[in-house]
DNA sequence: TAGATTGTTAATCGATTAACAATC
DNA sequence: TAGATTGTTAATCGATTAACAATC
């Protein structure tokens, strides 16, 4: 089945997928109730969420873990794997190349670039940074799928610009700037600082 | 005027702010319709958004650029400086402990924390990283008001048990874990492998 | 006055959740 | 059969936005 399935959803569905890991590996079956717990959320949500992938659970039982796990895995399209260029050989840039995490999931750092000649050259978690200008030759060569914007923000719109016009659709954006992008393109925004502003806003009010 | 503000109101405003900041310095009023146009978001949305905080313009002119900045950095609590501590001294710990944008905003990094005591002793901008059996004394002679938590998911939860215990109340959470806390602690997840996993979402279906 | 822009209402939109019949 | 749990509806909740009178 594919309906349109909401962002929030789809926002959903990488919790789900961590949540149904961290169950005791003998578990077959799972209730929407357990899931909610682990990841949480309201079990209705979680039979809601599921229901939109077109995953059939079974009534008084739950849901078969491994055809979840494995249908979850499908509709983010982690079955293969994603190579992943980073703009920003700073210390976010590189903490970054270094993060196990991605790993994990099938993401692949294939190159980090920089603009300051100072830093390429410079190896870290057995990369190399390479120059910017090499950019649409990485991102073509190593067909890139997923470009890293680590820059400062002045930057940041222009490296957006040439990670699009070379062909990258997906962006995360960690400089704290908003950027525009041609319509196709998707990008995500993490922003440390905005983080800690919201935090103070609960906190200096007691 | 202090009614309920939405958490979505709220976590607009540090985004307004920097679009305030990138305002030519010699514009003494501006629009809602710039605001709007530099966060990204709808104008109708800026207007509401201020009028929760009590911020008034004026009608036919716009709102006082200056006046609106202290607003939002006093509605935000950054009239204040905060101490912060980062627990887990790996790639991620100390990328932050260096991250520039944290002082801009009155945050400052007054330890980063390990267990693991091959990390303990090592220096990275300036600041040593120290043993996690002294969180407790830290917290308390340091005066820290938020914990950034940068460890292995299988960690997460013990340190934030620690951190709350330890009296802090806000917590930036970048591992991989849904953590529980009291209530009246505030928790923000920041998740690498969730941005991307919802970016090949959209990227594998074209 | 004419033009611009706010402040707010009311409509819309979309997401969450309680509730329960269906059914394993 | 009795108990458990799904799948889905309908109600609720909350957030967004078009629209426009107020007014600088």
């Amino acid at each position: 089945m594919r309906t349109i399935v909401p962002g929030a959803t789809v926002s959903r569905l990488p919790v789900y997928l961590r949540a149904l890991g961290s169950l005791p590996g003998d578990q077959r079956t799972c209730a929407s109730d357990q899931v909610a717990a682990l990841a949480g959320v309201n079990s209705a949500q979680v039979r809601k969420d599921l229901s939109y992938l077109g995953v059939n659970g079974t009534r008084g039982i739950g849901y078969d873990v491994a055809a979840l796990i494995e249908h979850l895995r499908r509709a983010l399209g982690l079955t293969k794997s994603y190579a992943v260029v980073i703009v920003g050989g700073g210390n976010l840039g590189n903490a970054l190349g270094n993060y196990g995490g991605f790993a994990t999931w099938g993401f692949v750092v294939v190159a980090v670039v920089d603009a300051d000649p100072a830093k390429v050259g410079q190896v870290a978690a057995g990369i190399r940074v390479e120059h910017i200008d090499q950019l649409e030759r990485i991102v073509a060569e190593r067909d890139v799928a997923i470009g890293i914007i680590a820059t400062p923000a002045r930057a940041a719109q222009e490296v957006a610009d040439r990670l699009t016009s070379a062909g990258v659709r997906s962006i995360l954006n960690f400089a704290p700037a908003v950027i525009e992008v041609p319509s196709g393109v998707d990008v995500r925004r993490v922003d440390l600082s905005t983080e800690l502003q919201i935090l103070t806003y609960h906190l200096h009010r007691h």
